[in-house]
DNA sequence: GTCGTTGCAAAGCGTTTGCAGCCTA
DNA sequence: TAGGCTGCAAACGCTTTGCAACGAC
């Protein structure tokens, strides 16, 4: 990027202190209180070029609709999806042994590995908070 | 489902012979020589009646734009997601080792591992078929 | 004959883009 | 001051939905 806009700064503010991966619509959300007025299409702009520029990086979000964004420069680590507030966590570490999934033939640049299921705020049974959504 | 019609016998033809996941885009074209005539907003119903039904899943993919679709009952796999052609393969096997990873008090379910890479056409420096987009 | 299913076209929605004005450097 | 950046709104493309006709059972 060229030039340090509140807009730009806000939206990477949003990214840290949220540390997890958002999605376009919500790192609006998380940006707006440092940036008012800020509009959509400035956050899918930046967040564009925020990737090109190697800040940010796509985070795949199987089974839900909208891409994902998280910071760059993190250790490397995997996501856990939780069903029942469709939220997406970090997590540490990475089950290793990679290389002998990969077909003959085949080249192998990176990978990623979701993991699926109930974080601890919605495993608990219809408390009020979150839950899981049916 | 309840009833048996041309056009849902003609998406699961192409899913047979597919073998791997399939975009609905993709699905209609594969679709289309089994069921002429048949229409988009058709093979949207359709996949999501089979998803309710058991009978197909959908699948992650990262950093692509649309959801895919696979058949359900196969052998525990994963996916190998092609930045040369962008088609996804599937992988035997499995790296294991994936409690490990689950931060304390979630509960998981399931999980998916999703590698990037080229496959052996796309591997192979600007030959004509496929070949890595840039 | 009933009622699930289909094709068409319109509606929805999230994402992208054109444009004139704004603001950083 | 120059040119990147922004907000607004229109444009886009993919997905969903309303509706009348169709066809499996």
């Amino acid at each position: 990027m060229e030039r340090k806009t509140s807009q730009r700064s806000a939206i990477l503010k949003a990214f840290e202190q949220a540390g997890r991966p958002l999605s376009p619509q919500k790192a609006l959300e998380l940006a707006l209180p440092h940036a008012r007025g800020v509009g959509i299409a400035t956050i899918y702009r930046n967040l564009k070029t925020l990737v090109d520029k190697g800040v940010l990086k796509t985070v795949s979000l199987p089974g839900e609709s909208s891409l994902l964004y998280e910071l760059c420069g993190k250790a490397h680590h995997h996501h856990f999806h939780c069903r029942g507030c469709h939220q997406v966590f970090e997590v540490e570490g990475c089950p290793g042994n990679i290389e002998p999934l990969v077909p003959k033939g085949f080249e192998l640049e990176d990978h990623e590995v979701v993991l699926y299921g109930l974080c601890s705020a919605c495993r608990k049974p219809r408390k009020k908070a979150g839950g899981r959504r049916p």
